[in-house]
DNA sequence: GGCAACACTTCAATCGATTGAATCAGAGGC
DNA sequence: GCCTCTGATTCAATCGATTGAAGTGTTGCC
């Protein structure tokens, strides 16, 4: 599960330690130096009721003049608590995830938590790595969005071994942990209903890592809409895996030579839908007029963009509030058994996403 | 420095150590089940050469297989040392940072060690109370973005006190620290002379937190470029402060009613040159072709854009490269004495950028 | 005066790994 | 047989804060 055989199961630090500087000061350093004990200047610090007003006070003053550093590592050994919380996400270079980082470290902070975080980059080993790191390091929690490819034993032997484990964004089937996501189903659903309000009935969806449950659902959700509506889902375009402006871009090609057209696109995310737009219009088609677009995040260029982009707004921050809360729940000792139920994205209608051209290809095309 | 008197100076952690799970197994745990002393276990997960290759082995085996996990809060107690690395950067969702980060994280990691992020979002105050945590928590060293109004007595007393520090992208004048970024003077002057050379003589500045090094020195750049010309500076229209895609859109207005009107903008850095080209456009000046828009640090999005955008690349993978090497030789106790050279940026044109419109506006105008 | 209650303060063990010094076993030399 | 040397292992102190238990001194009450 770690180490190979022949590799250091502990990383051992080269180097010598305590490069330079001196000595720091210590409670006991200060006790001394105050003619109290290490136990109260220890409570003192902490504003226990146990220490007298005006002890506390003094004491308080001293450390402060000395500029005393407090040393969590060893209260950390002590008690057992680290205040860090270790964050793993496949992207924070996605506008999406900094969203849900900022409300995590807000709501996280204001605990006296430190958050780690981590791009794994969908690769398990990378995100096995950091959790292992983190373990050592004794985090009080992890919060997660699973690496495609995550094995759910793996996310359930944390939780077992008593660390609370909080799944973000992406579920992973069969885990003893609670998810804080939205509801992609239902989010991929409205966009794509809204679609064919407009009159589409060549919808394509274009990029999803179908392997995590974030892009199987949204894919489902496009299905659903276009199976209500009656519209025959295997004549659509679907284009699997893509997560990137550049992505998105590259799939123009693909995109314009389907027969039939497709004569408006879902986007998996705004990424894509973004890297869609430049590309369409360099190709000469113009999005917004000659083909409808739609992303997914609603992230903060998305309103920006000529044509300003519909997309579906998943509530970054409410999601990073509630795997906080959880967080907190669980580290204080409760048990959190019921699953948050997923959160209700809204859609945004833009400029992206016109009717259908009237005298337009698409509907038949290729003759 | 730290809290206000009422407050505690140490914040204590609320709630129950240990919430659930069984006791961890300890080097102890093994020590006995091996029949050996937790001296040896600890030589030997290490591979020290002082413990027989035969016993390493077995320990190694028998820890694997018991799902040790390695206590470094405990190690670093004794050690003086953490592994961990403190950033703080006023916004990783600004995807040059993210660039940085992601080559700090990978060359860091190389070394065992943790990267711990936050973001000050230029604020001092948070600046601070991110790195008296970190200070807590022992790291081993810190690598900073300052943030605007950051005094240099605070950057110099860390350093007094032993920690290595380095500051990357902006400079704090008068600090002891290497400072890693790149020529911002000489960046911007080359894209303002490009511009120049287009044939522009109208060139506004928008963007950029004068205070920082970083805004200063591209303002600088484009001022030198411009009297080098022998343009007038003072004619120019130069609006500081904004540094987001949202200001970029914003400051669109004031743009197109100056008088006389630029027939080229220099944007602080990429976000705001979105903002630039989206709000232009919008507007119905089309860029590229009625204006010419020029960004810095070519992020991902600028050669995909419509126009693909002119920026400057800042080599944000060298940045952090070399600020990990800097770090990790501080901590292996080589001082660093010299100061790094600023790396030179590099010119990338494209699109966005192309001569004056010939019977344009601009160089006779509000007649 | 005696005793309990109370408010502080201190004692001392503890968390788990590290490491300089000490020990031990066996090989080799004289 | 005794001594030294070497390689492997162990002893035991240590890092700095926390905390249950024990110890002070004071006050209040009968």
């Amino acid at each position: 599960m770690q180490a190979a055989p022949g590799e250091p199961l502990v990383a051992s630090s080269r180097g010598p330690g305590r490069a330079r500087g001196a000595r720091r000061l210590t409670l006991g350093d200060m006790a001394e130096a105050l003619q109290v004990s290490t136990a109260t200047v220890s409570l003192a610090l902490r504003d226990s009721p146990l220490v007298a007003p005006a002890t506390r006070e003094r004491i308080k003053a001293h450390a402060l003049a000395a500029g005393y550093v407090y040393n969590r590592s060893a209260a950390a050994l002590r008690t057992a608590r680290s205040n860090m919380i270790g964050v793993a996400v496949h992207d924070i270079l996605n506008p999406y995830f900094a969203e849900v980082f900022r409300a995590l470290e807000d709501e996280l902070g204001r605990e006296n938590q430190v958050v780690l975080i981590c791009n794994h980059r969908d690769d398990v080993a990378r995100q096995q790595r950091f959790i292992d790191t983190l373990m050592q390091h004794r985090v009080d929690g992890l919060v997660i969005c699973a690496s495609v490819g995550t094995r759910v034993e793996d996310i359930n032997g944390l939780a077992d071994s008593g660390i609370p484990v909080t799944l973000i964004c992406r579920d992973v089937a069969g885990a003893r942990v609670p998810v804080v996501r939205s509801d992609d189903v239902a989010g991929a659903r409205m966009v794509v209903s809204h679609l064919i309000a407009q009159g589409h009935r060549q919808i394509a969806m274009i990029g999803g890592r179908r392997q995590s449950s974030s892009g199987h659902d949204r894919n489902l959700g496009w299905k659903l809409a276009l199976e209500e509506a009656g519209i025959d889902v295997a004549a659509q375009l679907d284009i699997p895996e893509l997560m990137t402006t550049a992505d998105g871009r590259d799939a123009v090609a693909q995109l314009l030579s389907a027969t039939p057209r497709p004569t408006a696109v879902f986007a998996f995310n705004d990424l894509i839908a973004h890297g869609l737009l430049s590309a369409l219009r360099r190709a000469g088609v113009e999005p917004g007029r000659d083909i409808a677009v739609a992303g997914y995040d609603d992230t903060d260029g998305a309103a920006s963009r000529t044509p300003a982009l519909t997309s579906v707004w998943n509530k970054p921050d409410e999601i990073g509030k509630t795997a906080a809360a959880l967080m907190l729940r669980q580290i204080a000792g409760a048990p959190v058994t019921e699953m948050p139920a997923p959160i209700l994205p809204e859609l945004r209608v833009r400029e992206s996403t016109p009717p259908p051209k009237p005298g337009g290809e698409g509907q038949a095309r290729g003759a």
